[in-house]
DNA sequence: TAGATTGTTAATCGATTAACAATC
DNA sequence: TAGATTGTTAATCGATTAACAATC
């Protein structure tokens, strides 16, 4: 299998903040909303918004817009967030904690079952209702459990070690929140989430507005 | 000023695991890094790691790569890296310790100096060395340690009632880790970190590879 | 009906990749 | 010297934007 591309990835990348839009648009009662009116609402061109929604398949309805429910379902099924998936939080840090705690990421089909931590202080007791099992047992547990996807926030140097138990284990997919390139083959999905990437975009924003200022 | 935008930032978001990589390499006691090696150990083309590192300004060697010592230099030079910036982290819950946490931001120019929040049980104590605020005082706290970035991980709904008291009291960046599109002028700097969108290219890598595994 | 909005087709823009001469 | 690697110029690819007919 050749390695995992995503078509589309960067409207892939909007379609969340789309939803998010359209959700209060739903909780507000509406009947439907048109690409115009997201676009103003995330500063985006309408034809950038039209074009990204209609790669989930909606159709929508010439002055009127979209029908808010099916779009909200076109979404929702082209992500595969009616799906429901097993995840495993690997490593029950302050990031770990952060994001097990993010409950819109449970309705979007992302059951987490599991936490595994190696301090002794930890093992054993929850984080946010999820029991926290010893690093020892990963394996057994993972399999008992059927995990398929792996969130892991353990210390970078034990990333790659990990994912290879987490491979044996059977997990197929890993969302990968350590500064590592992880090593696997291609048939594992891999996301990894890089802040440095975003403070570097931060921090060259600044010092080019310092330097226009300088002038 | 018209609305900010970064060229080139494919790239630029490239730079901090160049960074990586060329830093165990100073490790390593090497002197020259080739762009080949670069690329092999982040799984891309070699002609791409040159591109990106030219935007540096970075003259390397044929036969030899880039010297490991100057090119480590020109990246964090072009990323402003050298330079050092006040920060605050607004909302010190644990994805705000997290990032708190990490001595990475902290030796690349983030000089947190403050954190802020509302819970009366953590008002007046320190997360990983720096004291927390009552978000009551933002405005003249901001102000008195001459702030000039903002790290927002407050809850979305007071996301951006925050941002006007920060931008009062003078923050002119801002790191928005909250799933709110931010209204602000054009001569703010706005970096926006959104875990859903990466979620979302992680589900749909799943569903092509479950849909290629039916055929 | 008039006009706002969709969806399609074409044009533009920018990023990635390829080709290759220069060079240490 | 031979050959690996750089850096430049050109070609390709994909994403964004523009134009506009269709339509409710």
């Amino acid at each position: 299998m050749a390695k995992l591309k995503v078509s589309f990835a960067p409207s892939v990348r909007r379609l969340p903040s789309y939803l998010h839009i359209i959700r209060q648009a739903q909780r507000n009662r509406d009947y439907y909303i048109s690409g115009t009116v997201i676009a103003q609402e995330l500063n985006l061109e309408p034809i950038q918004v039209r074009k990204d929604l209609a790669i989930t398949g909606i159709v929508g309805k010439p002055k009127k817009g979209y029908p808010v429910d099916d779009l909200i379902a076109a979404i929702e099924r082209y992500l595969g967030w009616n799906n429901f998936h097993n995840a495993a939080l690997i490593g029950a840090g302050n990031l770990g904690s952060a994001l097990i705690g993010y409950q819109e990421f449970q309705l979007h089909g992302l059951r987490i079952v599991a936490a595994f931590d190696t301090d002794p202080a930890k093992i054993a007791g929850k984080v946010h209702g999820v029991d926290i099992f010893s690093m020892d047992i990963l394996e057994d547990k993972l399999r008992e459990l059927a995990v398929e996807i792996a969130i892991l926030t353990v210390p970078s140097p034990f990333a790659q070690a990990t994912t290879e138990a987490l491979l044996r284990a059977g997990v197929t997919a890993i969302w990968n929140f350590t500064n590592v390139k992880l090593k696997v083959s291609d048939d594992i999905v891999v996301q990894r989430e890089d802040l440095s990437s975003g403070y570097a975009l931060l921090s060259v924003m600044m010092q080019t507005k310092e330097r226009a200022a300088a002038k």
